[in-house]
DNA sequence: CGTCTTTGACCAGCGC
DNA sequence: GCGCTGGTCAAAGACG
């Protein structure tokens, strides 16, 4: 019942396409094809298609000096923020006193501790990460990670751009991570539920199970808010009486993490136009920055200009 | 003060 | 009927 959805942190699609299928046997990769005797007219195209691939070409540079920029960057972003645990963790016993005189917080602190819970996910999703990626919540105190979830509590918020609002938390049979259950707060009458559960495989994917239709369009928090102050109220637009299914997979662990915390701070909205056209985006992507792709895109181009 | 999260309790379905 | 399990409720607390 209902579809399966895989989406990558990395943010990018790889389709196997069998493109070599597309090419034509006996023209080797890279090797252009020789157009003797065609029609001044396919000529023509056939210089536009060579403008094309120069295109094609140059923006595939930019596209790899622009990942080499980023790449850059988040290294230099990743040192930075070790530097600064390094600088908070020296702090003077004085402010570490004091941390723990807030037994509130303490008492969360504590939760997250005995539960081995580390990372939030949708405010919700509390597993134990005590793995190699996160020595550092072993190693440092208690009152280091109480910080680590106060300064950025949101690092690892997952967005759908719907509001949810969370109604109960279940650590089921099968999995030893807690599974989250959420409801749309737009429309007290929207029916759309969510779970949200890291794997039990690999509790580096996380795993958003979406049962229902949103009978109400899409509105972020300060949209809805806005839309209350002015007097209105959430209309439902149509009740579907089937409640397919979407299963939603993240892998939050990509050996390239600073891709991992790009989504972090992107919006997925799985029934919106948006998320779609993101989809659209990412294969378009994927394509261009596949070589074969794009020489098995030339060749067809050219095996319709040689029909022409 | 309103909204949201947390969490123990409760309920329903299912297998034995 | 009983126990197990997943799902939901609701009171209490946190937070802006």
């Amino acid at each position: 019942m209902g579809s399966s959805w895989i989406v990558d942190s990395s943010q990018t699609f790889d389709l196997d396409l069998n493109l070599d299928s597309f090419r034509p046997k006996d023209v080797p990769r890279g090797v252009q094809i020789n157009f003797m005797g065609v029609e001044n007219k396919a000529s023509v195209k056939l210089d536009e298609a060579s403008d094309l691939k120069a295109e094609l070409v140059r923006m595939k540079e930019e596209n790899r000096r622009l990942t080499e920029t980023l790449s850059a960057m988040y290294e230099k972003y990743i040192t930075l923020q070790s530097r600064l645990g390094d600088v908070a963790s020296m702090t003077s016993e004085k402010d570490t006193m004091l941390a723990l005189l807030s037994s509130r917080k303490r008492k969360a602190e504590n939760n997250q501790e005995v539960k081995s819970d580390v990372i939030d996910i949708d405010g919700s999703i509390n597993c134990n990460f005590n793995n190699n990626n996160n020595n550092n919540v072993e190693s440092s105190s208690s009152e280091d990670s109480y910080k680590k979830l106060k300064e950025d509590p949101k690092t690892k918020v997952v967005k759908d751009g719907y509001q949810w609002r969370k109604y109960g938390q279940k650590v089921t049979r099968d999995n030893p991570c807690p599974r989250a259950y959420f409801r749309c707060s737009y429309a007290p009458a929207c029916p759309v539920k969510k779970k949200v559960q890291r794997s039990a495989e690999d509790p580096s994917v996380l795993v958003a199970t979406y049962e229902g239709e949103h009978n109400h369009p899409n509105c972020t928090k300060s949209e809805r808010q806005a839309a209350l102050s002015k007097g209105a109220s959430p209309v439902p637009i149509s009740s579907s009486s089937t409640s397919p299914t979407k299963t939603v997979t993240l892998d939050l662990t990509r050996p390239n993490s600073s891709q991992a915390a790009v989504v972090g701070a992107h919006r997925w909205e799985i029934d919106s136009p948006e998320f779609q056209r993101q989809l659209v985006e990412q294969m378009a992507s994927s394509l261009t920055r596949d070589p074969e792709f794009t020489s098995a895109l030339f060749a067809a181009i050219s095996g319709r200009i040689m029909r022409y």
